[in-house]
Parts: C-alpha cells; structure tokens; sequence
DNA sequence: CCAATGTCGTTGCACTGTCAACTATTCCGC
DNA sequence: GCGGAATAGTTGACAGTGCAACGACATTGG
C-alpha cells in the first residue's frame, strides 16, 4: 500500500461542512414535507418523477433507477402511495412481467398542493444563500460528481 | 399565499445535481466501509468523533450531537460498537444519570485501519474531481448552508 | 430541605430501506 | 422451437432510525 493522501485542512474543513450541511438541509426538508403535506422526500420524488413522465407513467425498474432506490425499495414506497390514492399500478402490456406505476388526478394534485412548500423550504436552505455564480459553481461540482459515479466503471 | 418562485432552470439543474450526486456519493462511501472495513458511514464517524475528544471520551449527549443524530440513536450505535469491541461505556463522575462512551485501543486500532481506504474513496468521489478554487467553493456554499441550520431560531 | 421541573440515557414501537430468495415471464443460442 | 440464462416485480427476514414514554438523577425556586 502506497501512502495515503490525507485530507488537507481545506479539504477537511470543506468535507465537513459538505456532509453536515447536507444532512442537516436533507433532514429538514424531510421535516417540512412531512409537516404540511404528510410526505417523506423519498415519496415526495417519486411522484414527482411520475409527473414527469409520459402518460404520467413509468416501469418499476426505471422508477427504481430515477430514484436511486432499489426495485424492492419501489415497490414499498408504490405499495404505500398507491393506498393513499395517488398511484395506480397498471399491467405493461408488452410485458407480461412488468408493471407500471401511474400518477392519479388525486396524486397529481397532492403534488402541486405539496411543491409550493417544498420549493420555499429549498429557497430557503439552498438557492436563497447563493449567488448566481455560485448556484453554477455547485452545479459544475456535483454534476461532476454524479457523472463520475454513474457512467464508467468505477 | 404569495407566488411561489420557482426553479429556474439553471436551480433546477443544479439542485438535481446536488441531490443526486450526494445520495451517489454517500451510498458509494457506505458502500466501501462496509465491503473493506465492515463498517457503515455512521459508524465510522461516530468512531473519528471519539477519537477527536479529550480522553477519547464523549458524553452521549453531545456524540448524538456530533453525529447529527438523536439520543436514541446514538445509544444503538454505542452499543452495537460495544459489541464489536470498539468502544467502551463508562460512567460519568460529575453526573450520575451520565454515561460516557470511550474509544478502546481496538477502536483506535480499527480506525487506524480503515481510514486510508476511506479517505481514498472520499478523494476519489470528490476531491480528486475538483480544482483547489472548487474545493474553497464548495466549502464557502455549504459552510454557508449549515450556519443557517443549525445556529439561528430559522 | 423539598417539590416542581428539566435533563440523561434507554427502550418499545412503528416505519423505511436493503438483501436474498422466489415466481413468472422474456430473451438468446443452438 | 426449446432449454438455459437473464430480467421484472414481489416478499420475508432483518438492520437502522426516529418518536414517545419511562426511570433515574440533577437543578431550581421557594
């Protein structure tokens, strides 16, 4: 084993504020969501990512991948939004195997009850203590990040 | 209710970068503690915290504190790392309802063996992509990001 | 000195998420 | 076509975490 490259205290002082001030932004936009609109953020985004889609409807698997969940992780949090009335699941017809999550008029309307919120509370926590420069500076970073981490093989 | 301001594109780009990167880099570090070490991120700082402190020694308390945690939590945590043999609990003198959980040599034996691999991972995900101008970024944007959340009344 | 109130750490409960195993179906090479 | 391998989604077992409640102790005000 070659020496190890320790972190500076720049990069120290950077590693830490990174993870805490992640943390603590992630835990409280979990509270906000959860306090007036009933939501985690996990399900927060998955409706979210319905929205998006066409027909408002996506695979298990692909819905697994856009959230960077697990098919099992999934088909928990479907289970649950389905009993609350805003997702319906739907038999793939050219796929015998697969199902399809859909977002429902209730669950499309939950969400744009529940996005006023949870923007503010982003605002808020992120984008309101950040200088236009800045906002695209921690774009380059993680967007940087997240490429490396998802295209190649390591 | 005011209108909301939404995300602009350039926000929105960002703001999923951030989120994904993040979740794709902590699953990443959790993932190689747990495969080379045996060890979950939580675990692992919980162990450099002790290892920071006075005698080694830290008030639950204030551990759950550190660590972002609760109290509850941070009593797991102890004690799953009691069972390993890594930390030790020990009374505290001053303060009879007080517990203290102390580092063993073990621990810090354990530490010691996990950190290059850990650090290693940390400068592969993050540093090693960024310029030192990024690196003094990233810290003044999430250095900014935590004051706001954990000092003031909001 | 004592009662009221607050804090410390732990525990029961509920919830969320992962892994491994399983069934059903599809895909591929021969 | 057909048999083996791969894939889709679900489920059971299990680990981690937060909240609320609890007992033990500390602190404060009278």
């Amino acid at each position: 084993m070659d020496e190890v490259r320790w972190l500076d205290p720049d990069e120290q002082a950077a590693w830490r504020a990174y993870l805490d001030g992640t943390r603590l932004f992630l835990q409280a936009l979990d509270k906000q969501l959860q306090a007036d609109a009933g939501l985690s953020l996990t399900d927060y985004e998955l409706l979210v990512r319905l929205s998006e889609a066409p027909e408002r409807r996506m695979r298990m698997r692909d819905l697994a991948d856009a959230t960077l969940s697990t098919r099992s992780g999934a088909t928990r949090a479907v289970t649950r939004l389905e009993q609350a009335g805003w997702v319906r699941r739907v038999e793939c017809p050219d796929d015998r195997r697969g199902t399809e999550a859909e977002l429902t008029d209730a669950g499309a309307e939950k969400l744009a009850a529940s996005a006023p919120g949870h923007v503010t509370a982003v605002r808020a926590h992120m984008f309101d203590l950040l200088s236009p420069a800045e906002v695209t500076q921690l774009r380059a970073i993680t967007s940087r990040m997240r490429d490396r981490l998802t295209d190649p093989g390591q």
